[in-house]
RNA sequence: GCCGAUGUAGCUCAGUGGUAGAGUACUUCCUUGGUAAGGAAGAGGUCAUGGGUUCAAGUCCCAUCAUUGGCUCCA
């Protein structure tokens, strides 16, 4: 008999070679119907493995993220066979989970390939999963799978094979089709129900550009037909809170081709947008010690070569603009650290100064990859709510701490309750790769998980993903879809005081190397306010909105009441409009409704003699009349909270 | 940069090798109204660009550009 241990510390006995499968079926026959996997010390088995010792096991079912995986795993072997069927001579590279589904990278040959090719793959993968076909795992040699490979002429298992160690190579088998694979896997195809293939894309062979591109196909599967459905409502509501689309709606920005790729034009309500925020955030720095400066949109070559963007990044900046006499080479600025380094160097410091913290909402340029383009998120030229901090390495924690309060503080006020953030270390086995002592790195990493401690954040520590240069804590926000975003980075830095020769002279009256910190709550306003209009679906809370309330007169007589009404409440926090159109109520509500303006105030003959206004709210319809001031107390108070 | 898809009126999109279309927005006129679209008329086009096939191309072919889904990269 063996023991088994349950996550919730709950013991039972087995005789060994026990399945989990029926283990689960010792504790209910539901559960024995659900589970697709089964967690056993830490491992992910398939439910049939024999378990031969004392262990703990988890049980995974679809609401476990390794039950899910495993599923859409075996879906993509399930996509496999059915191409195989389909397409005879495919040759298949890998075929893993993602996040949401699962790919499988195939080589067509001379095949032309297409979406439209979906329908049949689809109902081709359903007919075989009704066959209930079992995912069956085989041990086998090397020198079997590479025979295996070779008579089936598939290359790319056989470069796979080629990095495997013999002994322990697995091969599962589903019905017809048999493929290299790890594992684990559900117990049969019969468990898939509803098949969407989403998109097809290339994919080069390892990721590697010089190898062959691959036909990629993304798709999705679930055990109910109903989780499909929800899912795809899903998919169309990010459709519909799409920030290009509201943008483009809602007219905050557009592109040009004319003026170029990746470089947003804002237009004036988007402006009034981005002043709102900026305003916001210069409040807020301003209360926590930051002093503004301004740096100008190009830099001296040399000035990149101090900094070592010039080695490391040259290639992905605009070119450089040269001097009609002297040829000097210019480039624009692809960050604001190395100009806010040499404001530092402006005149010497004390260690009574520090910390000093620079706060410049500066506008970059990355020349990005044409393909990498894509609405506000991935641009050419965006503008970062940057500062950087100079401080003693004794203040790094401190400072760190007062950084994560404004980071909060920004997201709660936006509505953004949902984060996490990730604390990014060294990798312990390779420290030659990071520039600077140990013994800061060491007060860095342990400054920087202090710190979060200290603010009770929920934090995921991740090693090896520190930039060269020091350790750094990133926030990841969820939206209203439960997408994840990376937004607010802040860093550690050694490497830029070093390579300015930053110093500051110490109680001691030696010179001291500052420790510069890297942060931005919003990480580029850009990015943020396509993650905002995607939040919110361009609802904006009232206090950014471009337009806070809009009167709608009954008819072009109550024009004048109308205007004194916009002008006892226009002031410089609450900005309104008046539709003056020869339209009838109706219609002015149903364009103030899809332009989003949070109020809507409606006069006609008795709001104009009782000197009221009839309230609208958006989304919510009428409120009721209420006095000009009173209207405006509440705007204040909403404004405020 | 690479692979796939797409490109028609300001916007959203129909369009079968044979005279360029709708809805909406816009302009003018009528209408003066009560909580999500009042009526009429008008104007608006190098069918992304450049080649090719054809008696004839928005439609078929090729190239380029842009958009888009991915890949690669991201200070």
């Amino acid at each position: 008999m063996i023991n088994i241990t349950f996550p919730d510390g709950a013991t039972r006995q087995y005789e060994a070679g026990v399945t989990a499968n029926q283990i689960a079926l010792s504790i209910s026959e539901g559960l024995a119907r659900n589970i697709l996997a089964a967690e056993v010390d830490g491992q992910v088995i398939d439910v049939s493995r024999p378990i031969l010792a004392d262990t703990t096991i988890k049980l995974l079912t679809w609401n476990d993220p390794e039950g899910k995986a495993t599923f859409w795993h075996s879906s993509a072997h399930l996509m496999a066979e059915a191409l195989e069927v389909l397409y005879p001579g495919t040759k298949f590279g890998i075929g893993p989970a993602i996040e949401m589904g699962f790919y499988y990278d195939v080589d067509f040959g001379d095949r032309q390939f297409s979406s439209d090719d979906f329908e049949r793959i689809e109902n081709k993968m359903l007919e075989l999963a009704k066959t209930k076909s079992e995912y069956v795992r085989k041990s086998i040699s090397k020198a079997e799978a590479v025979d295996y490979f070779t008579e089936k002429g598939d290359e790319y298992k056989l470069d796979l094979i080629k990095d495997l160690q013999d002994g322990s190579i697995t091969f599962y088998t589903q019905g017809n089709f048999t493929d290299l694979c790890r594992g684990p896997h559900i117990p049969h195809t019969g468990f898939i129900k509803a098949v969407k293939l989403m998109n097809v894309a290339g994919a080069y062979w390892r990721g590697d550009e010089t190898r062959k591109q691959l036909t990629r196909i993304y798709g999705v599967t679930f055990s109910k037909q109903s989780e499909l459905t929800d899912y795809l409502q899903l998919l169309e509501e990010a459709k519909r809170r799409d920030h290009r689309k509201l943008g483009k709606e809602l007219e905050l920005f557009t592109f040009s081709e004319k003026v170029g790729l990746g470089l947003p034009l804002w237009l004036p309500k988007g402006t009034a947008l981005r002043e709102k925020l900026i305003h916001f955030l210069q409040r807020a720095q301003v209360k926590s010690g930051y002093e503004q400066v301004a740096t100008p949109h190009i830099g001296h070559k040399n000035l990149y070569i101090t900094s070592g963007h010039y080695e490391k990044y040259g290639a992905d900046s605009f070119q450089p603009i040269k001097t009609p006499q002297e040829g000097e080479e210019f480039f624009l600025k692809p960050m604001n650290c190395p100009h806010h380094c040499e404001i530092y160097k402006s005149k010497p410091r004390s260690y009574k100064d520090l910390p000093v913290r620079y706060a410049e909402f500066g506008t970059v340029y990355r020349y990005e990859q044409s393909g990498e383009l894509h609405g506000l998120t991935r641009v050419r030229g965006f503008t970062q709510d940057d500062a950087h901090l100079f401080c003693r390495p004794d203040q790094v924690k401190e400072e760190f701490k007062k950084v994560i309060d404004l980071v909060l503080y920004v997201f709660n006020a936006l509505g953004f309750e949902d984060y996490t953030a990730q604390v990014s270390l060294r990798d312990p086995d390779n420290k030659a790769k990071y520039i600077g002592s140990d013994e800061n790195w060491h007060l860095a990493e342990m400054a920087i998980i202090e710190a979060a401690n200290e603010k009770n954040m929920s934090t995921i520590v991740e090693y090896g993903e520190a930039a060269f240069y020091g350790p750094k804590l990133d926030f990841m926000v969820k939206d209203a879809l439960g997408r994840k975003w990376q937004l607010g980075t802040i860093q550690v830095d050694y490497n830029l005081p070093e390579r300015f020769e930053l110093d500051y002279t110490g109680s001691d009256n030696m010179k001291h190397r500052p420790v510069m910190i890297h942060r931005a709550p919003f990480g580029s306003l850009e990015r943020f306010i396509a993650v905002l209009i995607e939040h919110c679906a361009g609802q904006f809370p009232l206090w950014l909105a471009p337009e806070q309330f809009i009167i709608l007169p009954i008819s072009d007589k109550y024009e004048d009441y109308a205007k004194k009404v916009l002008e006892s409440i226009n002031n410089a926090d609450i900005r309104g409009l008046i539709d003056s159109r020869d339209e009838k109520i109706g219609r002015k509500i149903r364009d103030a409704e899809v332009k989003k303006i949070p109020y809507m105030l409606i006069i006609g003959e008795k709001e104009m003699s009782e000197g009221l206004i009839s309230v609208r709210r958006h989304g919510k319809g009428d409120i009721g009349s209420m006095a000009i001031g009173e209207f405006k107390d509440q705007l204040i108070k909403e404004i405020t909270v």
